[in-house]
DNA sequence: GTCTAACGTTACCGATCGGTAACAGGTTAC
DNA sequence: GTAACCTGTTACCGATCGGTAACGTTAGAC
């Protein structure tokens, strides 16, 4: 997102490494803070200035713990990827083995996170989707770090949900799971557009099974 | 996506308003090249003197034609929704009476699109997918002129699809459209991150298909 | 010929962007 | 104590942002 900045190689081998428990809390506001804001407005839309502030810090202590604001971004896409994977788990959990279950709770909780249910302490009023998505909007094409942090996540995504398409034992397997990412995937763009659940994001769980018993049958 | 200025009511009572046929070639140019660099590297990535030098003017140009980068903004937005009714409607035409070959034709061309067949004239390399949708991304939360836009935008997308599943006979026109549009959004939202067809894109035409017969049965 | 509208050019404005230098206070470990 | 580290503060850098003032040039309309 800007211009590069030789890493002042933070990790000294002098480095105590005790109070690894207890670390330090100004990173880890700002990168909370980053978080928000970023997912919020976007990335090129917030600056370091308004996150270090927010965070209730300065720009010159945002530069002691990050080298750049490239380097937050990234923090920041795989927070949110990370997030995304332990969502993902906990809904499959209680369904272990019942893959078909599995698909279907992870769509239901898709329509539940939009329509009310928003992350604990954020006072983010409405969804507003993908946060690795959306950044790929902001992401210039030339910048692979982040491009690939975001291609890599979407990725995985397919890969899961065409193993989950597999082991129910659909006839083709990777029609069914592309056909379920891109169900999901255009519920969280169209979330953007339509707050809430007014959008057609209600119409996935319905599609979602006619689909896995067109391909189960 | 900045302070709002003033407009410099550029229609004066005075104008002879003959040669409107041959329009000035200035402010056309600017359009046409903002449409690209906007849809390919991002509305804020991209700023009016860029816009203005590659469009072979210069700033000060740019702003006897439009009033404030948001009015170019407003101004390519409905310029990309424009173009998109007129593929849909060419689309449409060739299958009139039979709304679920339209459909059929609607979603094979989404997914040629998304091969390679880009527009004329621009050397776009690769689909970025939906302009307006990207841009919503972008459109920070209190801009309401510009988010009424997007969001006209997709109502309208909605209503049609819906409205031709009401047509094919569909036993919930509803909940058939908004399918329909979930699928076509997803390809969209993913075609950001998967180049060309490599995404799940592939996989819309079976979906489509599946779903119209389990509802139609 | 002259008037006018469109366009190019240069220079500038305040604001903000990402990023840095230098200094001061406070905590903690030893 | 004292040394090392974390943090806050102020001021600054060059670059770019959206937007404007003022002046010149060109070409067509009448």
């Amino acid at each position: 997102m800007s211009a590069k900045v030789a890493s002042p190689d933070a990790a000294k081998l002098s480095r105590p490494e005790p109070a690894i428990a207890d670390r330090p809390r100004v990173r880890d506001r700002i990168l909370e803070t980053a978080c928000e804001l970023f997912y919020r407005h976007g990335i090129r839309a917030v600056g370091v200035d308004a996150i270090a502030s927010e965070a209730g810090t300065n720009k010159m202590s945002f530069y002691r713990s990050f080298p750049s604001k490239d380097d937050l971004v990234a923090e920041y896409l795989t927070d949110q990827e990370g997030e995304y994977w332990k969502w993902w788990d906990e809904v499959i959990a209680p369904y272990a083995g019942d893959p078909r279950r599995q698909a279907e709770a992870l769509i239901e909780s898709v329509v539940d996170l939009a329509r009310h249910k928003m992350k604990e302490a954020s006072g983010c009023k409405t969804s507003r989707g993908c946060a690795l998505g959306n950044a790929c909007v902001e992401i210039p094409e030339d910048n692979q770090r982040l491009g690939d942090i975001v291609h890599k996540y979407k990725n995985e995504i397919r890969r899961r949900l065409r193993k989950l398409a597999r082991e129910m034992g659909a006839r083709e397997p990777e029609v069914l799971g592309d056909a379920l990412m891109l169900l999901i995937e255009g519920s969280y763009y169209t979330r953007l557009t339509f707050p809430g659940n007014t959008g057609p994001v209600s119409a996935i769980p319905k599609a979602a099974r006619a689909l896995m018993e067109a391909h189960l049958g």
